[in-house]
DNA sequence: CGGCTTTGACCCGCGC
DNA sequence: GCGCGGGTCAAAGCCG
């Protein structure tokens, strides 16, 4: 189906969008909005989860929509976040055309209340939580009302928006806007954009983009060669937390090399 | 009983 | 102007 094209284009244009302007326009356009798109491996537990296997990140989302997708087999799911009400962050969920254990999650606006896991502030490793076998709501309802103390305290610094602070506190630096929010810049991630070739080869370079990723992950070993629980980061995604080795390994990714996506 | 998911309908933007 | 497709809403049902 050349539907494909339609998503393609949509995708490029909304990242397009993002790096000439800054991210938060108000342009005539809907799409032009704060996005960032992520690229998740989910493992084998595709679809026996709750939330079709979604790696729970440090919000609590509520599905509020679901529909499928011209040219994907696989519907696109809407969440919003649900752990603060006032939030206006979403986020798309969808399965990658040609490997249903890719998850393809689009975060739109930014949530305007800290993050959950801020409550873990010193712990240099977070609970088990983030385990990708628990449903966000399990996380929500495990950092919900811890959270709630810490809004007052970090109100102050998200209402400023600085980037800087994030920077340095790795803790708080982890979701603070979503999950490949890297200290604070926008980082288009595209580790994987299947959607970004606008022919029916896209099968083809589908593959060659599925056969690059391993290369992340050795990245992530030179990166943190020392650090043996986290080579495996992403076969056990759903074990590990967040640490700061996967804010650096988000980092090197996402910053010094994107995914390399096929040149059209 | 409250919160969440599901699902059909509706709205809006975009391309032709 | 029309049709298509994506995004959101809201009612109903389900689950803890």
């Amino acid at each position: 189906m050349d539907n494909n094209t339609c998503a393609s284009s949509q995708l490029e244009s909304e990242e397009a969008s993002f790096e000439h302007k800054s991210e938060t326009q108000t342009s005539k356009k809907r799409k032009m909005v704060e996005k960032t798109v992520v690229a998740v491996r989910t493992g084998e537990n595709v679809g026996k989860l709750k939330n079709e296997g979604l790696p729970s990140d440090f919000w609590s989302w509520r599905k509020y929509g679901q529909k499928p997708i011209k040219g994907s087999p696989y519907p696109r799911g809407y969440y919003k976040c649900s752990t603060s009400k006032g939030c206006s962050a979403k986020k798309q969920v969808e399965r990658c055309r040609t490997d249903a254990s890719m998850l393809i999650i689009t975060y739109t606006s930014t949530h305007n209340h800290p993050c959950p896991t801020a409550i873990t502030t010193n712990s240099p490793q977070q609970p088990k939580e983030l385990s990708e076998s628990e449903t966000t709501q399990d996380l929500s309802a495990t950092t919900k009302e811890e959270d709630q103390e810490h809004i007052e305290l970090e109100e102050e610094q998200r209402d400023n928006n600085k980037p800087s602070d994030e920077v340095t506190n790795e803790e708080n630096f982890h979701y603070l806007q979503s999950p490949i929010r890297c200290s604070g810049q926008d980082i288009i991630i595209e580790q994987e954009d299947p959607f970004k070739l606008n022919t029916e080869k896209s099968h083809d370079r589908m593959d060659l983009l599925l056969e690059e990723e391993p290369l992340c992950f050795a990245q992530l070993k030179n990166l943190s060669a020392s650090k043996n629980e986290e080579l495996d980061f992403f076969d056990e995604l759903e074990e590990l937390p967040m640490s700061s080795s996967f804010l650096h390994f988000t980092r090197n990714i996402f910053s010094d090399e994107r995914i390399p996506v096929a040149p059209s």
